[in-house]
DNA sequence: TCCCTTGTCATACCGACGGTATGATCGCCA
DNA sequence: TGGCGATCATACCGTCGGTATGACAAGGGA
């Protein structure tokens, strides 16, 4: 399940900062709270951390580390297509969001506790730049033109992101689920017919 | 500019309000410092509202009611096409979330402060209204289906979300804010391109 | 005119929290 | 063995969110 070294003192406070703040928020979980969890108190928090958000960015940096785990395992690799490849990175991203730590700490407190510079410094390295990646072929493939990948990747982003948001909240989230796969395939899906079409028009 | 009204002390504090949570953020912009900013006490404050947070709510809305008049103003009336509207009300969105108060309240600190679900709440009436409308054209046209109206809608305003925060930390500014609405234009003239055909294509 | 009510706000205060300073304990190494 | 660095507990401070209470003015009825 993770590595089975020694699961230090500083392990233990990231763990239960992590489980806090994803139940009850960033602001409504105390430190003394985390280290008491942890069978320690405040004295060890700062002395690992230099304050609260340093905790809450390790904690972070925890929850995207299996989410990039999680998300890259199966899609790197296979990419028969780039829409197959993004539709199925997008799944996998839900999947991934579908955890709550996720949710709470990479989407809803992040940006606010971080800064939102310092929260896409966190989300580019994975699921911005498996985006990227896939719209990457297409600018190889003379679909798009190379100097949006990034702006372009930020955008779609977003809209997985406020997908994984809208599942969150709904009464059914099963049926959301589908509702949201559903749309991001019918967005994607058009995108790519759509600049598919507008590269054949410009070179018959 | 506003409405001509007394400007009673509830107004002075949402003011004041308004402009030190844009500027230093919610967490730390203390409620002494809101209320000597209007000239008044903290008792001023916990009598017009019931906490911090209704506070913050209160600033929201009025952030919200400047970028509902702002958007609503120039894209309901005309709108000769889809492509037109969504992509002029995208451009009004990016102009309206230039204000830092904006970009602060209702994109960083919103979902946090506010609780996603009442985040949702706030923005449905307005900006994701606005998409959802030009949407809805697109499934009268049988280009789309209805059933996803409002969720691709939501996909789609977390797109602009992101692209107006892209804006934000750019280097350089209007760039930027010239790549993410090329980028805009892109995905939504490739999306328009591509549901339009598909349906061609299922009825030639 | 007087009093009583209501709305509005200032003042004083409390508990909790983030952060710091300091001391205790343990392992390690010369 | 003695000192040294790493690790953590304890005690403490300033600040902040929130509450309780009183002051003060405006109005209205007798």
């Amino acid at each position: 399940m993770m590595s089975t070294a020694p699961l230090t003192n500083r392990d233990r406070l990231v763990f239960q900062a992590r489980r806090l703040f994803a139940e009850n928020g960033y602001a409504a979980v105390s430190v003394d709270e985390v280290a008491a969890a942890a069978g320690l108190t405040k004295g060890a928090v700062y002395y690992q951390f230099k304050d609260k958000t340093d905790l809450f960015r390790a904690a972070c940096d925890a929850v995207m580390m299996d989410v990039a785990r999680y998300v890259d395992l199966s899609t790197m690799a296979e990419s028969p297509h780039p829409l197959q490849e993004i539709v199925v990175g997008g799944g996998k991203m839900f999947d991934a969001y579908e955890a709550a730590d996720a949710r709470r700490l990479l989407l809803i407190d992040g940006p606010a506790v971080l800064g939102f510079e310092q929260w896409i410094a966190l989300q580019e390295p994975v699921c911005i730049g498996l985006i990227a990646h896939a719209m990457g072929h297409l600018a190889e493939a003379g679909l798009l033109d190379d100097a949006i990948v990034p702006t372009l990747s930020h955008l779609v982003f977003g809209a997985f992101v406020q997908g994984a948001l809208r599942i969150a909240i709904a009464a059914d989230p099963q049926a959301a689920s589908l509702e949201v796969r559903a749309a991001t395939l019918t967005l994607i899906r058009g995108f790519l017919a759509g600049v598919t079409q507008e590269a054949q028009d410009r070179q018959p």
